[in-house]
DNA sequence: AAAAAAAGAATGAACATTCATTTTTACATA
DNA sequence: TATGTAAAAATGAATGTTCATTCTTTTTTT
């Protein structure tokens, strides 16, 4: 194993434990000591990778939202029809926040608390453009109704992070039919209505 | 001023305290110390009047939800239509959410945390029911799409949530507009199409 | 064998909580 | 009304722990 790769694997580890622990006990109750733990290494060597712990959990942010977001475009084609684009993206996320329900849960925590610094949730928020772009797209030919990308968002996007967030506690279970009566929800509260 | 009523606003100040401070730094970043000195009080005051750190916080979560669904219902009566019962609800919910900020705001962090211990959340949710029965009728009555009542508040409740939170960050201002636009939205996402 | 990476133990600060006193309150008695 | 006093409320300082971070030494790599 070449050198690099080495680290690498150790820095992946570190992150995964980080996002494992905040998942269940969230910042203010996962110690240094305890990521390191879960991550097979000494507390030293977090300070090998990391210039400290907030540094580290704003670095884990944004890898997370970056692999979110290439998640989700990964087969979306600008040139697409808007609501076959749409469709598409929707259900990658959906997708996301169903498999990757780890990530997914952190980045909703992180979206929802000071924890991260306001530079770092910047970085994450510029890989959305490509969702705006088609929503611009989608006003212009008068198929999204005329909001404000926020709306839409609200609307569209987020409330899969509640449903996520609501089947994590066992309240109840997110299954293929309740997948596409949310598709279908958040289609009819952005859709011009003909 | 009476022994009793001192005592209700030392706990009040308290618990407002308690709200700013982790609104603004989180509950990890918030020491009893500082929660003390802004509510005038000694620390050792505070275990007076709470337990411990987690008892305190359990105890603002549930205060305060329990102020946000006395708002909500305020004016509801039972035998309202179902569109005009679910327009009163959701204006009233708004409204909190624009002119409580703080207090919404709190429910939001601890919503998307693990800082709530699972009892105080299970408290929180039992004063919902109002709605929950409302929908349960336009179901009945062909109004309201018949999705599980997760769904129903995913799209037609928690957007308020984000959008207040956005608000909050200054990338938006909410205005009466984008309320009345993002009303449409939330009863599109719900409502049986004609 | 020099350099890099990693480790475990040590350090010092921050903090939740408790302790020993002081202050305030409530109220009985004169 | 004024005064004494026991109980309650409140306090600031102390305590002990937890934890982020650093230091020194050891191990691994080249």
């Amino acid at each position: 194993m070449a050198k690099l790769q080495k680290s690498i694997d150790k820095r992946n580890a570190l992150i995964k434990a980080t996002i494992e622990l905040v998942n269940n006990n969230g910042f203010h109750a996962t110690p240094m000591s305890k990521i390191a733990k879960m991550a097979n290494v000494s507390p030293a060597t977090i300070y090998l990778y990391f210039e400290n712990k907030q540094d580290l959990v704003n670095k884990t942010y944004v890898e997370v939202k970056a692999e979110y977001t290439k998640y989700a475009f990964e087969n979306f084609d600008p040139n697409m029809p808007v609501e076959a684009g749409f469709e598409l993206i929707w259900k990658r996320i959906a997708d996301f926040k169903l498999k990757e329900c780890d990530n997914a849960l952190f980045l909703a925590q992180c979206d929802n608390t000071p924890m991260i610094d306001e530079y770092s949730r910047q970085e994450g928020i510029k890989h959305l453009q490509p969702l705006l772009d088609l929503w611009q797209r989608g006003r212009k030919e008068g198929i999204i109704k005329p909001l404000s990308d926020y709306l839409l968002y609200a609307y569209a996007i987020n409330p899969l992070s509640f449903l996520m967030m609501t089947e994590k506690r066992g309240a109840f279970k997110l299954d293929q039919t309740h997948l596409d009566e949310a598709y279908q929800s958040a289609w009819s509260s952005i859709k011009v209505c003909s």
